[in-house]
DNA sequence: ACTTCAGATCGACACATGTCAATATGACGG
DNA sequence: CCGTCATATTGACATGTGTCGATCTGAAGT
């Protein structure tokens, strides 16, 4: 916006709204910073195609072509995230997904 | 999922679909890490609802707290990202969103 | 042309992050 | 209980990232 001051200076700068709170802007970030890895972004949509709509780790360290133990390590990181639920059944550890949050985010960052 | 070998031993691993191809995930996730920062979270909120839709840096330096090379930088990553569209105008520079890279980045990783 | 002003780029620094091998944990089977 | 299997955690290392001060680039205005 361009606006002029008292003296006939044009200038550019108005005043504009608060920003995001620290805290929002710092959870939305935390939410797309899970995503903003290639080998996360692989391993969610692997998870969301399967079929059963869940799937282990065992299933998922072949197809991104990763240690066992960076698998864990990026499950863990989706999981913080809340982008992923993670369930223990027996030996297994089932991962499943929580669409809500990558939506509420995106909208809490477009609406507000 | 459960499956059983020839000799009964019970196995988890089975065959899964493909992941994303690698050029996919690194394109989607330079999109999410753009948004992996809690500064350009605020950045991107603060131009998305501003009244004319578009600021330039000046406007956005002091909302968020820090220099204005920094911001200048913030704001490069977003536009590498195809998050915002930069347009010179005289001696300033004004940024405006651009949502639908967001609302595809999201649908190619939850689709397919 | 010289100055001023908005913004970008550069160089440097501290800190975060992705990766792996090695090891720990914890569940199941014999 | 003892071994095995699936997964998690730890420690270490190279690379990436956010930040700043200093400087460069261009556009107006005088």
């Amino acid at each position: 916006m361009i606006g002029m001051t008292a003296t006939g200076t044009i200038v550019c700068c108005t005043e504009v709204g608060p920003a995001l709170a620290g805290r929002d802007a710092e959870r939305i970030a935390t939410v797309f910073k899970a995503l903003g890895d290639p080998t996360r972004v692989k391993l969610l949509s692997l998870i969301a195609a399967s079929d059963a709509g869940e799937l282990c780790v065992c299933d998922l360290t072949e197809p991104v072509g990763l240690s066992q133990p960076t698998v864990s390590h990026h499950m863990k990181v989706l999981v913080d995230a809340g982008l992923v639920h993670r369930e223990q059944r027996g030996r297994w550890a089932y991962y499943r997904p929580t669409t809500e949050v990558l939506e509420d985010a995106t909208r809490t960052l477009i609406d507000s």
